[in-house]
DNA sequence: TTCGTAATTGCAGACGATTGCAAGGTGTTA
DNA sequence: TAACACCTTGCAATCGTCTGCAATTACGAA
């Protein structure tokens, strides 16, 4: 299997013996054209089994046609279906999508911008790795004029488009349904303090106790790392804690999902004993055991809609300044959370 | 935000006076430049924030060091997983990664390799749709001598790299286990029946029951169109056999989980009224109540197998000769197995 | 018959980077 | 002082495609 060579226009043009601008207009269908020599040149490119360089063509044009995507991680569910629905819009709207992960790491993260930026990316979308915590790497981006978005991951300082889920929101639903069950004692799990959708959850979460009149009790938010290990921790410290919260709500699902096989190892009964809830809904939540209370974030929505504000932006259909496109979640409600605790 | 304009050679070319070989010249280091023009050019290019054009380099090299990938679904975590698998590796060796989905789909197959050909991806490695029955866009690709390897979902005629599981044996391992456990009525489900991994695995429960000197009963076998309305109706299927199977293998965890819940709802016990396993590991397998007995299959390293080789036959390390990677699975015994009924 | 005009087609340069070859300059040596 | 060699740099072509402009041809009209 050799290195493959492609038919190019000038092969064409050789065999007809025409010049490749002939070529080059009669598969353009140009109307300056003789209808005879357009046909013989179609038919020629057809039977040879011509497909133009996209390259070459990109390289003229200065512009690829491609966008560059970076996610944390392709194997997280939730990524995995905004990647689908870029691919889905940016297909139809032809283009290509080229996608990176920084595997959580900001060096990654740059390298891949740096990556997609030299291979000539129209535009970029991007969601913000866990260890981002600086951000000239994406005002370099903005200072160069390139086009690019964050989506669910971002930094609101950047002045870039953003498209995010409505966090404050999707937490304060959750942690309100607890409330409304009869909790009072109710944990937050959080993942490190700095993260976007950290502080955005806990938001929601301490808006709903105070519309209930709970006062914010410091001790009852937790930090875990988001590793195996953390999240054990936590599930254990929160067994130890005197008196036992009544509810305990997870940033995110694989955390809950961690803490409720813990648990269940420890003899304890949810919900029962103690209602849990996470966030994002992903294809776990619904087959644990108890079905986990969560709330859903349609990643392939987010995916669609953020590549359609860029792409629009790059046609110009859409305005250049900045706007922030804000999600709706959807709370939903499985056993996990049925826990009603009397109320006082 | 207007499109932005990268610097190029010439633009360091023009301020410095000198012309676009010698800038060429100094950002490769060339030996046989003057040690100063050399590093006022390289000092111009860093401060200018010059990038080259990976573009007009790939035109001019004739590649691109960028290798196409088409896999059924994004969203599948073992898809998401040999992806993950294959850009690692694809990376630290100097090339990048363009994914597309065929969204099982014939047609988008088609597609996604025209496209990835004419973007002159460097090689291409493929795992079929489900709806793939014919193969002349893969024997084009043989004709035009373009690199490329099948992975997992493969067709066996075609001459050239695979990389598969061991279907067969991961099959007969988990049925053999089965049958140990005391089993013999054990149903199997079948995705379609034309696909490759339903033939194989086919193929490994026959072999166990063989083994064990079970006759084969075709009423036995069931075939799912793997949606969720086919998979629940095989699992009523299965609750309305009479005699009732002792044990049920699924042909993916999918396809199980689905089974299960359905029979949970129906107030079926598992393991202790039938046994239950499923095939591939997937991230719900450990989760669900109870934990499902299945056969690993690791993603990553079928990515990253299948992408070395790929390379090391475009870089000339590896014989071009079509080479067959089977790669082996793991039996993982969970409680939902654990149904022994008297043997007789 | 000749001129004008329209219909076709080709030339050449561009996109950005690379490289063989030639040319210019410097220094050294006889 | 002249000749030679070497060091340094630039020219020009290339990759495949596109396009403004020029050139060629043919045709119709006067």
């Amino acid at each position: 299997m050799k290195k493959g060579r492609q038919v190019t226009m000038k092969e064409i043009a050789k065999k007809l013996g025409v010049s490749v601008s002939t070529v080059s207009r009669a598969l353009q269908d140009s109307p300056e054209l003789h209808a005879e020599t357009k046909r013989k040149i179609v038919e020629a490119a057809k039977e040879m089994n011509y497909r133009p360089n996209l390259l070459a063509q990109s390289l003229r044009i200065s512009r690829s046609k491609t966008l560059g995507v970076i996610v944390p991680e392709i194997t997280s569910h939730f990524f995995a279906s905004c990647i689908s629905g870029i691919q889905d819009v940016a297909n139809t709207r032809g283009y290509n999508v080229m996608i990176c992960q920084s595997n959580e790491l900001l060096s990654q993260e740059k390298a891949n911008i740096q990556t997609l930026v030299s291979s000539q990316m129209d535009g970029l979308l991007i969601s913000l790795s866990r260890e981002t915590n600086t951000y000239e790497h994406l005002y370099e981006l903005y200072d160069r004029e390139i086009n690019f978005l964050l989506f669910d991951r971002v930094q609101e300082d950047i002045p870039v488009s953003k498209v995010t889920f409505n966090d404050v929101s999707g937490a304060y639903q959750v942690v309100k349904h607890l409330l409304e069950n009869g909790s009072r004692r109710i944990v937050y799990v959080s993942g490190p303090e700095d993260l976007y959708i950290s502080k955005k959850r806990k938001e929601g979460y301490l808006r709903a106790l105070a519309e209930f009149g709970v006062a914010e009790d410091p001790s009852l938010v937790l930090i875990t790392n988001l590793t195996l290990e953390g999240n054990l921790q936590v599930a254990q410290h929160i067994l130890a804690m005197d008196p036992r919260p009544e509810a305990v709500f997870c940033m995110i699902d694989p955390v809950a999902v961690d803490v409720l096989t813990e648990w269940k190892k420890s003899g304890i009964r949810i919900p029962e004993d103690i209602a849990l809830a996470g966030f994002t809904d992903n294809p776990t939540a619904a087959v644990v055991e108890p079905p986990l209370t969560t709330v859903s974030q349609p990643g392939y929505d987010m995916g669609k809609l953020a590549v359609s504000h860029l792409l629009d932006q790059l046609d110009g259909l859409a305005s250049e300044d900045p706007i922030s496109i804000v999600l709706d979640t959807t709370l939903v409600v499985r056993k996990s959370s049925q826990h009603f605790p009397s109320k006082k």
